[in-house]
DNA sequence: GTCTATAGCTCGATAGAC
DNA sequence: GTCTATCGAGCTATAGAC
C-alpha cells in the first residue's frame, strides 16, 4: 500500500513538473520552438521519459491551455458567487476584474501561455481548448446580463462589445505588468474605474 | 535604362512578396514553426532565392514587425493632425480609436503578426522593434496629455493606465473581429463610447 | 535573380535495457 | 519511471551553376 502510494506520488510529481516546465517555456518562446528535449531538461529528466506521462507534445499543450482558462474561470465564479446579494453593478464588475487579474498573475505561466500561443497552435489543439474558452465567455455574459437587467448600466450599452473589450484589455496586461514592481490591486482599481466611468466628465458637469 | 529599371522592379516585387508571404504565415503559425521553405513557396520561389533579398530569417521578421507598428502610427498621427483645432477630448480619442482600428485591419497580416509573435521572437529581434513600439506609445502619450491639460478628462484619471488599456483592448480585436461580417466603424463607435463614458449611468442620475 | 544540392543540425517519437 | 540510442524527417544557411 505504501509502495503503491509512493509510486503514484512520484508519477504525479513528474507530471506536474513537466506541465510547469512546458507552460513556462511555451509562454517564453512560443509553441513550435520549444522542443521536448527542452521541456524534459527543465523538468529534470530526459526526452524519452516524457512519453511515459504524455502521448505527445500536443496532449501536453492541450492540458496547459485548459488549465490556464479554468484557473481564471474558477476564481471569477467563486468571487462573484460570494458577493453580497445587494452588490451594485459597479461592485460586481469591479470584483470580477480583480478576480480575473488575480488568477491571471497567480498562474501566469499557464494563463500567459494560453493568451500567447492559442492563435498559433495546431488546429486540433485549438479545437480542444474551445469548450473551456466558451464557458468562460458565457460566465461573463451571464454576469453582465444580470446587472443590466437590474438596471445597473447605462442604456444603449453593447454588452457583447464590453465583455470583449474588458477581457481583451485585462489579458493584455500580461504583456507588460510586473507584479514585483507594482500593485495588482491598484491596477485593478484603475481599470475598473476606467471601465465603469470612462475618462470624460459626466455630461451634466461639462461646460 | 529600361533594363535597369526592370531589374530593380523585379527585385522589389520579389522582396515585397517575401514580406507579404512571411507576415501572413507568421500571423497564422507563429515565428519558429514557419520555415523559409514555406515562405519561399508562398512567395513563388525556392528557399535559396530568399537569401538574395534577405540575410536571414531574423532580418525578415524584424522588417515585418516594424512595418506593422509604423502603419498604425502613421495613420493615427495623420488623423489626429487633421482634426479641427477645436476638437473636443472625446472627438480626439474617438478619432484616434477609429484610426488605430482602420490601420490594424488594413495591414492585418503585419499588425497581427506583430501582436502575436513579438513576445516569442528571439531577443535581438525584440530589441530591434523596441524603438518603433516606444514611439507609438509616445504618440498616444502626447495626445492624452494634451487633452488632459485642456481639461477634457475627469480628474484623477491615470493616463498611463488608460493608454495601456486602450491599445491593449484595440489590439485584442485582431483575435476575434471579422471585417467581412461586421462593420469596423460600428466597432470603433462602441469601443470609443465605452472608453469615454464607461458603462455606469452618471452618478447624478443614479438613484 | 533564381535555381539545385547539400552540409550540419535539431526535431518528435519509438524501442528496449534497467 | 527513467534511461540511452536512434530513425526519419525537416530545418537554416551556403555554394555554385545558369
Amino acid at each position: 500500500m505504501n509502495n503503491l502510494a509512493r509510486k503514484t506520488d512520484k508519477a504525479d510529481s513528474s507530471r506536474s513538473r513537466i506541465l510547469d516546465a512546458a507552460a513556462h517555456l511555451f509562454r517564453k518562446d512560443g509553441y513550435a520552438s520549444v522542443s521536448l528535449r527542452a521541456i524534459a531538461a527543465a523538468a529534470g529528466m530526459k526526452a524519452g521519459s516524457v512519453y511515459y506521462h504524455f502521448d505527445s507534445k500536443q496532449t501536453i499543450v492541450i492540458e496547459i491551455l485548459d488549465m490556464g482558462i479554468s484557473a481564471v474561470h474558477a476564481e471569477v465564479a467563486r468571487t462573484i458567487t460570494n458577493l453580497p446579494a445587494n452588490a451594485s453593478a459597479g461592485d460586481t464588475v469591479r470584483a470580477g476584474i480583480h478576480a480575473h487579474l488575480r488568477a491571471l498573475f497567480e498562474f501566469s505561466d499557464y494563463t500567459s501561455a494560453n493568451v500567447r500561443i492559442y492563435g498559433q497552435v495546431p488546429e486540433p489543439v485549438r479545437r480542444a481548448n474551445r469548450k473551456v474558452r466558451r464557458e468562460y465567455e458565457a460566465l461573463w455574459g451571464g454576469i453582465l446580463e444580470r446587472i443590466a437587467e437590474e438596471g445597473g448600466v447605462r442604456s444603449g450599452i453593447d454588452l457583447n462589445a464590453f465583455r470583449l473589450m474588458l477581457i481583451g484589455s485585462l489579458n493584455a496586461t500580461l504583456e507588460w505588468f510586473d507584479t514585483k514592481r507594482d500593485s495588482l490591486t491598484e491596477l485593478g482599481d484603475s481599470y475598473a474605474d476606467l471601465m465603469l466611468q470612462g475618462i470624460l466628465p459626466c455630461r451634466e458637469l461639462q461646460r
